[in-house]
Parts: structure tokens; sequence; C-alpha cells
RNA sequence: GCCCCCAUCGUCUAGUGGCCUAGGACACCACCCUUUCAAGGUGGCGGCACGGGUUCGAAUCCCGUUGGGGGUGCCA
């Protein structure tokens, strides 16, 4: 390789959301520009006008920062639109056919397909490669395919050869003039400078094609690298029908940006020695496309969640209040903004953090706080309050709870001293007041909030839950 | 149909001819801890797709079979 700087690209179409498939490649891209110095291109191939919203683009920009690839950062090149090249495309496209390497075709696809039934063969035959054919209205431009065959050198799965004869003379200039993808890519790698193109598995039957264009334009093709596809659980490319597959939606739920990339990184390849979760640093010292898996990779949401909930544990407890106040102060949090008490999150904090596997989740833990009423769930209830035991002790805690000193430690004391007298251990017994005072039947630990909550509003649920009970 | 890629526990992987009685992680199960639920700890379940070679020796190399996936547009 020569000594000049590296450049990568990354080319994704704005379609509307950022696809999880494409953080991973452009993860890829950016970590290899960073480690070799390089530049990461960030290219938007926006020339399907059908499917073009501007404000995709600004999606894209956002989700790669969420990711850590900062547009700011002097590895980064761009945005470049496809669409402004359409003049270059066209030039390239008539440098193809002076050069003999691409001719005009009338024929529609009725008739190739026609005349390939007859044929018994499969796609174009070459119809129209000697009949001269001039530009024209409906006339695409094809390449000619030479004879022989092509080496696909690929950094991550060696050399691919194909047989020249299999690939038909493919369309360059649609029968409007307009480029067509393929065309398009190569001649923007090629102004833009590109030294590498790492992308999914997916394109690899596209190579050939491309690395012919990039020869007959006179350019040496840059280093290819294709790595494996994520598949969901049927082992099917992952698909925006079917799965799961939006950063966007991860953010929301609150995935943290480390335990997302991390995750993806654990994809297709591993970090030396017997620990996954590792820093983002020791990945980019230790990877290499060569050690990249060829197979294809199922995107597991349990094990992101997994790596998630370490990288919550891992966080100081300043961060995690402070990330999740984002949460709990925001339209999704189901309280008025007024009821909120940060103090008494602050309270709360550590005993959520190791309960949260998302940070969504911290609501549901925290609600009955600042609710004015907890939202009861009615089969927790009734379960609970099926027990004999129940609605007596329940009522015994509650005149406990009238003089008790007020206190975690001492409410404990005092449930546990009507638990001695019932002979119902602590676990069972705090079945119903947990659900007086919560709304639910499991939470973070029950006598820390309750002291938060103080006297007369853990009174008046108690109260209002055993007037429940009776009916 | 044709072309291409791939193949280690259910899943993600370690493994580059002897350190493999195949290691780790997620998930699952059990136990411990415990104020429910988590977290944490300990242990368990579970795999080299199959068949031929090559070799003193194969998860590792070769061939074949089978099975998956991707591509086959005037989409990107």
């Amino acid at each position: 390789m020569s000594t000049a700087t590296p450049r990568y690209r990354f080319a994704p179409s704005p379609t509307g959301y950022f696809h999880v498939g494409g953080a991973r490649t452009a993860l890829y891209n950016w970590l290899l520009a960073l480690k070799n110095n390089g530049i990461f291109v960030l290219r938007i191939e926006d020339t399907d006008e059908s499917r073009n919203e501007p404000q995709w683009t600004q999606g894209i920009i956002d989700a790669l920062a969420w990711i850590g690839i900062d547009s700011n950062d002097p590895h980064f090149e761009g945005p470049y639109f496809q669409s402004t090249y359409a003049a270059e495309h066209v030039v390239a496209a008539q440098k193809l056919f002076d050069s003999g390497n691409a001719y005009y075709c009338d024929q529609t696809s009725e008739q190739i397909q026609e005349r390939a039934k007859a044929a018994g063969l499969n796609g174009y035959d070459g119809h129209s490669r000697d009949r001269g054919l001039a530009p024209g209205p409906g006339h695409v431009l094809r390449f000619k395919v030479p004879a022989g065959k092509t080496i696909v050198h690929d950094t991550v799965r060696g050399e691919v050869e194909f047989e020249n004869s299999t690939i038909e003379d493919f369309v360059l200039l649609r029968g409007n003039g307009t480029p067509v993808f393929l065309l398009a890519n190569v001649v923007d790698d090629i102004t833009m400078n590109i030294s590498h193109v790492l992308r999914a598995e997916e394109h690899l039957p596209n190579t050939p094609k491309q690395q012919m264009l990039w020869n007959a334009l006179g350019v040496t093709p840059p280093v290819w690298a294709h790595v494996p596809v994520l598949v969901n659980e049927q082992r099917k490319k992952l698909s925006k029908r079917r799965d799961k597959v939006a950063v966007e939606q991860y953010r929301e739920e609150g995935i943290l940006p480390q335990a997302m990339v991390n995750y993806l990184m654990t994809l297709g390849w591993a970090p030396h020695g017997d620990t996954e979760i590792v820093p983002w640093e020791k990945i980019v010292d230790e990877f290499a496309l060569e050690s990249v898996n060829h197979s294809p990779a199922f995107f597991d949401i349990k094990k992101l969640q997994s790596f998630n909930g370490e990288y919550i544990r891992m966080m100081p407890l300043e961060d995690f209040i402070s990330a999740a106040e984002v949460i709990l102060t925001s339209s999704a949090a189901p309280w008025p903004a007024e009821r909120y008490k940060p103090e008494m999150f602050r309270a709360m904090a550590e005993l959520v953090q190791t309960r949260v596997v998302v940070m969504a989740e911290v609501c549901a833990l925290v609600d009955f706080l600042f609710l004015a009423e907890p939202s009861i769930d009615d089969a927790a209830f009734t379960k609970a309050f099926g027990a004999d035991f129940a609605t007596p002790t329940l009522a015994e805690i509650a005149t406990a709870f009238a003089t008790v000193e007020w206190n975690a430690e001492s409410l404990k004391t005092a449930v546990e001293t009507v638990g001695t007298k019932h002979d119902v251990k602590l676990g069972k017994l705090q079945g119903p007041l947990r659900i007086a005072i919560t709304g639910r039947s499991v939470g973070p630990p029950l006598f820390e909030p309750i002291e938060l909550l103080g006297r007369d509003e853990s009174l008046r649920r108690i109260k209002s839950a055993l007037a429940r009970a009776q009916g």
C-alpha cells in the first residue's frame, strides 16, 4: 500500500432511520480511519429521489454522532451528496462509451426476457453489443463486460473469483439518461479518492462489476472488504419490516451508546482475552479486519441489553442520576412535572441503578413516589390480598406505622415484629404492603421509599388498600 | 435456474496442526446471599454439520455432501 492517507467511506441512503447494520459498517470504517490516521468520508446516496427527505440526512449525522462518529473530528469529511455529482456520473458514462467499453441498447426488459427464454439462458445476452446504436430516448447504456475473469482481493475474505461470462452487460445509464447506483457509486469513490471500500457482504456480488468499472475508467481499484451481514433469529438479513433495526429506537429506550458500540463490535469479532465489555480504545487498538468472522451474526437484543445493564451499573452514581433525570423530567414520565422531586430520586438512585437494563425502565421503578395515586396492578393486588394473613397483618402494620420512629430501619423492625407475631416471614409479609405503597408486587427495597414518602401519605395508601381489599 | 459467500454450545465468539478432556460471554437451570425484584457469588446444561482424504497427530489443511445466507432491476 502507498503511504498516502487512507480514505474510507460510509455511503448510506437517506431512507428515514438509521439501521443498526449501517451503524456497524460506519463504526468499522470510522475505527479504521482512526487507527490508520485516515479519513472517514460520509456520502449521502440520495439519487433515488422518490424516497428522499432532507431531514433524514440530519438524522444520519445525529445517529453517527451518538455512536461517537463526530462530524467535527478532523478524521471526518463530509457529508457529500451523491446528487450533486450527477454531471460527473454522466461524464464517466460518456467516457466509457467513447472508449468502447459501453454501448447503447434499445431492448425492453420484455424483449430481453423473451430472448433469454427462447435461448434457455438467463439475463441479457448482449444483443446490442455490435449494433452501433446511438443514444436516444429509451436507450440504456450498457457496460461491455470483457472476457476472462475478475478477481476481487478482499481483506476479510481473501481472493474471490468471478467468471466474467456469468456477468451480463449491466446497465450504466437508464433510458432517461440518469446513472444507476453501480456507476454513481464508483464514480463518486473515484472523485473522492477513496482507497478502501468497506461495506456489508451483500455488496460482494456487485464488486466485480464495480472493479471492472474502475479499471475501464483507468483507475486502480480500491482495497475491498466485505463484512458479514447482521441477521435476525430466522437467520435472514435484518429488515425494517420484521425487525427492530432503528438505532434511534434503541437510543430512545435508553440503550447507552457505549453499550451499543461495544456490542456491535463483538458481532463478528472479539477482543483478546475473556472479557467482551471493553473500552473503545482497546477495540481500536486490537481490531483487525483480517480477523473479522466470515459468517453472518445474529443481532441479539437480549445480549445488547445485558451489555447495557453492565454499562449502567458501571456509571458513577452522579452520571446515572443525570441520565435518569433526562427521562424522569421528560414528557414520557407518567406524572405531572411539578410532582417530580429530584431529592427523592437521588435518595433512591442507588437502589434503582442495579435494577434497570435500559434507562426507560427507571420510570416504572419510581413512579409511585411521584404519582398522587400509585397505579395498582389488579392481578398482583388480588394475589397479594388473597393470603389469609394479608388484611389483618397490614392493619397491624398501619397501627404500628402510626407511632413508630420514621426511618427505614425502624419501619422494617416494626413490620418484622408483626411478622413474628403471626409467624409470617418478612418476604411474604411485605407483599400486601408493597402493593399498597407502590401498586406492584416487585420493585426496589421497600422501607427506604416508605421513609421518603412520609408517614401521612404511607398511612393513607395502606388504608386505601385495606378499604379496597374489603370490598 | 445461475453466480457468490458461509459452517465451533440455542446465540455471539476464542481457537490459525499437538497446549482442546474445545475456553469465555448472553440466555437457561440450580444453589448461596437477600426485604420482593435485581445485582453479586458458586455450580450446571450445552458445540467442532456429515463423509472422505492429507498427517505420527486435525475444530484447525484439501475434496465432496448437506445445510444456511446473499446477489441476480432501467433500487440503493
